[in-house]
DNA sequence: CTGAAAGCGCTTACAG
DNA sequence: CTGAAAGCGCTTACAG
């Protein structure tokens, strides 16, 4: 006889009695719900918890899927750990479990999540990574899984979601360097078919357009995320007939092969060419000169995916009556030097 | 009426005989079988996970703790993601998913683990960042759940792990350093009790010993794992009496603002003072001069925990036949610039 | 406040 | 090859 039923037998009760003992319901004699505590402490009692998914209907865990693939995975660094710091702290105080759920590489993701969907492992997801047209959401809401996403979708469908504040980045970097004469502004976009590509080149599209600067799609460079990239667009730019005078880039990363690429070419970052990195990295803190970027609380990011995920599942709802929440996270500007110079003129 | 039950019921036969048919056992008619499979595609039907993990008395997952506290999840970049893709590609073989579990900042290691384990929540584990003395393998091994561990403790117990071969990076890193004539050399250890930080610096002195180099203490200089602590390590080199002439770091992040300092100090590591770095980063690929130190695959760590863990998993161990796994992994010397000077003759 | 009992959705000896 | 039934370890109306 093990777990429950051994506490009952041991102290001369109900298992139903002992059940509603540690689950502190109120309607236990203090002395009752007091020896069955000592009793499960003393024999080290922990209820399982296939037992009491399947009794309960609910698993008490929440699921956090992220991608293993070089593309999103590479470098991401410190970037999901400190989200899944905040994420917990949230979370935990309502008794649930965080359980990272990695796709591996080359595997299918929407296969990926349909196994753990399916089966009942989770009772509400988070998502990152979200491509333009994502199955998954779709995935989710036919299962009626509560979930956010890390991410906007081009999906005609609403759910809840939290994103990082592109179109205010683009808004204020872009403000600044045309305020300074900068015209030619380059810009870097992520490979593949995350939709924050979409997000950030219609920002940069639509603040160019609000100062009345054509907008060029030479000056459009897609860059996976590590230093490599950085180079080539350096080395592409470089190699233009009119050159940028300012670069924005998407990944941080990037700027390191991207300094070295005009340190080759005798050009330094806020005197010859004016850059922006988007957001801060812990790598690139010791370029030389320093980089103007955006700063982004990773743990902040995570608290607002979990209080968003929470008002999602009914039982939160009255407790997180946030809705449908469609909110972006601020960024703030670091100020460097790499973009201290006025556009050269003409 | 739903699950199973349903499926039993629009097919007109027993719930057992369903069960058996999706399990792949061999008593069941082929036309039977062939019924059962088409109407559970048909019907989007999949095994509910608790159900199954409580009749079975398994859960066919295995977790995969790592630690969110800045020390050792801070710029681990794309290490874990490449370990979780390895270990994925053994144990998706046999059926079992990896859920990964974080221990978020600040939270109590055993405690967290402890949770998990006492409520059945996975089959096996693997533990990362293990501790000179980590109460976890006493958890684990008192719970009867089969692990194994990244990293090797220093408890008097004997249990299954994997680790990266400190010894012969050691061993190939100083002796190249010794034969160019370096005899100051320092080291860089980790901060903390992450049990690694002895077996190299236990190796580093062995090394030493079996050259006939004396070790000074002074030489040994206990690092964090970001860009900052490899600046004030240089800086408090270059501030010795004798500087050291040679330098071997643990973290490879490290070299990038210890590569900052030398240069303020007009020194060009390769030319002016050796350095060998420990494991091969992306971030650290693009340092001029480029760095000498060790590549390791993290898809073949991650393989080798893999197997390592099924061999600890009695179901397993036919395929498996490993036994009780103490093994390092092999980290090959990638040769760069950073350490072509030989000692200056004093 | 407590106990007896049904039920959560599966699996698996045991008969036949 | 298939069915009936017990059981996995919990939770939760329902009585009392």
């Amino acid at each position: 006889m093990r777990g429950i039923a051994r506490l009952a037998k041991e102290l001369g009760i109900s298992t139903g009695t002992v059940s509603r003992a540690l689950n502190g319901r109120p309607d236990v004699s203090p002395e009752t719900r007091e020896r069955v505590l000592a009793a499960a402490r003393r024999l080290g009692y922990a209820p399982n918890q296939a037992a009491r998914a399947l009794a309960q209907g609910k698993t008490g865990s929440v699921g956090f899927m992220i991608d293993l693939d070089q593309e999103t995975a590479a470098s991401s660094d410190y970037f999901f750990m400190g989200v899944f710091d905040g994420v917990q702290s949230v979370i935990d105080e309502e008794g649930l479990d965080l359980l990272v759920l990695p796709c591996p590489t080359g595997k299918d993701r929407y296969a990926y999540l349909e196994r753990f969907v399916q089966r009942g492992v989770v009772d509400a997801m988070i998502l990152a990574a979200v491509q333009h047209h994502d199955r998954r959401i779709e995935l989710l809401q036919a299962n009626a899984i509560p979930f956010v996403t890390l991410g906007r979708s081009s999906l005609p469908i609403r759910h809840a979601w939290i994103d990082l504040d592109f179109e205010s980045a683009a808004d204020v970097s872009l403000s600044r360097l045309i305020a300074r004469g900068h015209r030619r502004i380059a810009v870097t976009i992520p490979h593949g078919d995350v939709n924050f590509k979409h997000v950030f080149l219609d920002a940069y599209k639509a603040t160019l357009t609000r100062h009345g600067v054509d907008f060029d799609p030479d000056l459009v460079f897609v860059t996976r995320r590590n230093e490599a990239a950085g180079y080539e667009a350096a080395d592409r730019m470089l190699a233009m007939a009119v050159p940028p005078t300012a670069v924005l880039l998407i990944y941080e990363v990037t700027a390191i092969g991207l300094y070295r690429r005009l340190q080759e070419a005798g050009l330094v970052p806020g005197r010859d060419i004016a850059v922006v990195g988007f957001r801060d990295e812990p790598t690139t803190r010791f370029l030389t000169p320093s980089l103007t970027c955006f700063r982004l609380s990773l743990t902040d990011l995570g608290v607002a995916l979990g209080h968003a995920l929470l008002a999602q599942i009914p039982r939160f709802q009255s407790k997180f009556p946030l809705g449908l929440v469609e909110s972006r996270q601020p960024l703030e500007l670091r100020v460097g030097e790499s973009d201290a110079n006025p556009a050269p003129s003409p």
